[in-house]
DNA sequence: TATGAATGAGAGTTCATTCAT
DNA sequence: CATGAATGAACTCTCATTCAT
């Protein structure tokens, strides 16, 4: 035998241990660093676990499969990222709609930044579409939350529609970030952000 | 022999006879097709031949890598889109931002639908940075150029700043047209669009 | 991922528990048997795989390159070679150089027989430059040394010289041994080795 | 390529096979560059087309197999050496087996560096045994009958046994000569020339 | 006959995953 | 649980040889 097919129902094992929880830490975060590098294809388990101080075997005790620890890291990224907006919410509540587009577009870039693997995590081909699915349907409602708590507050419709735009503009704006041969990086991204704010302050 | 040599210089043999040249086109075909539907990382080699009706050897005497059928297929993509941004700076030289950002807009969108491997292959990690740096400044500038000859004119600073927000919108646009289980979808682009006319109408 | 890399500094990776050492010589002794009926290029993994009874797999897992599996076995054709010659520098010291000529010849072309993919790795192609003279100059300070204790000693200079011409002659042997439609090979070995004992026994 | 018209009206089949014994020649020369440097595995057929200036369907037109190509070039190559050693003869009868030593030895090493395939050819895997048999028989006879020619001449007996050590040594010595990286190579080719022509005088 | 395209078996290598200790 | 060895399907690439024009 060999190869994919892992019997359907596998998940990740819950770490029972102090020390386990410890471990699987690790791994997510040398996992989060290998993709970040090198993107999920190219990605090795054995690059993961070496990366981690763990053995192969360690690492497949607790996520029996590749497709597992990228579902892992995009739910936790995922967790990290409504806590975020969450935490937003409660800053923003009331504002006008320019400085939420501002929070916005500043919070969400600072997250990208600092949960690298992300952007390849959503984007690969392949993910179980289920959990994503549902995933961006969360994210969509919260900043659509967000937008209806401004002042004045945006109509629920437009508040659907401008959260996918936001999503997509801070996916943008990182990737414009990471492009080091660009003259004018910091220009484009100023305007970007004022993209934002002149189209969510427009009636 | 075996095995290696990572001669950095290969290049695509070009064919010399008419069935080469068909054959050719078949394998670029097919390679977009694959490279399409997969990515480039996940495409193989062997799924393109078969797909071309070609065998394995077939592919490797015109495309002596991987590496170099993407490039070839980057590079014929560049060209096409050059021309079409060439033919769409004729038609609408003259004219107000704001149907400039209409036209861009449609035209590009329509390109990318048509050139469904583009977005993979100019995303690939892994590129040849040169070329790659070269078609983007390529295109940035033809599209500065169209934004510098509406009326009124925009200002080669601003033109440059967006030329780069131009083209990453589009790509966003594509990808948010792929995303067949988002409800309001077509709102969602109509509203993009508004944003970016809005934004190049500005002064 | 895919393809290669070229590396450059890729190394065996040394077995930590008692099967994987098992398995690293019956690898090598694989490789030995495959490489002396075939040649080094003739040569495949997958048949020294299948001979040492282990999965390609295996055999990747220790010597990622078929260089490596080359390089481990001179190397240790190498150590062994150099040990043979100690110990018959031990019991040859002082003796007349007509006597070391007969001893060299005999245990040099007994180790070439006991080692039997010895000059085939010796005299590949390619093989690494640094590591090939270093061990060449080795063997032939060794051979030098035991002529220096000869009685009467040999000078420095020609036993530099000498120990050239023994290593090429014994290999000269042991092609002689093996050319089996030689009707008088016999006594072709010995006027060889007569010749060498002439030469070396000469002022 | 190209036209050239040369078709003289009177003898329109003679420039066919005078061309095909050129291309013929390019070939066998373009054969042994290429195996000169890369040896007879590593040689391609492609390869040896390129460097004649023809296709590689041409190749095969006159050598269907690599082996044939190698058949040639070996055959070739014996029948210069037959033909050197016929004339050698003729130059050193009578002389004594010193002199006949030192001319063997120059006039053979001369014949190898021009020929620099012949060593790869020879000590090929896999060739013909039949062929390659009896080559070597021809060339130990044409060596025996130039010591039976010596003054004094050389038993049968003992002549057909030098005649293979003369023939091995001499592979010996331009195998030594090509050794670079030998810091006192010109005196050990010196001296390996030195033992032969002692070994032949002796008694 | 010359040319260049076509073919495919087979080689080296990778890597997710499983097993035994 | 941890560790490291074992496995083999799949992949990219090569090259002798054959085919079609």
């Amino acid at each position: 035998m060999s190869s994919q097919m892992s019997s359907a129902a596998a998940k990740p094992r819950a770490p029972q241990r102090e020390r386990g929880r410890a471990r699987v830490a690790a791994l997510l975060a040398a996992a989060t660093a290998v993709i970040a590098e090198s993107g999920y294809e190219a990605a090795t388990m054995t690059e993961i676990a070496a990366r981690a101080g763990a053995s192969i075997g360690s690492l497949y005790q607790f996520f029996p499969t590749k497709e597992l620890i990228a579902d892992a890291l995009h739910q936790e990224n995922g967790e990290d990222l409504a806590r975020m907006l969450a935490g937003l919410g409660v800053r923003v509540a009331g504002k006008p709609s320019a400085a939420l587009a501002d929070a916005l577009f500043d919070d969400l870039s600072g997250f990208l930044n600092s949960h690298p693997a992300f952007i390849a995590l959503a984007g690969r081909r392949n993910i179980d579409a289920k959990r994503k699915k549902q995933m961006r349907r969360l994210l969509r409602g919260q900043i659509a939350a967000l937008l209806a708590q401004a002042d004045p507050p945006v109509p629920a419709k437009r508040a659907d529609i401008l959260a996918v735009i936001v999503l997509h503009l801070i996916q943008t704006a990182v990737t414009i970030a990471g492009e080091v041969d660009l003259p004018n990086r910091a220009a484009v991204l100023d305007d970007l952000r004022l993209m934002l704010r002149r189209h969510m302050a427009a009636a």
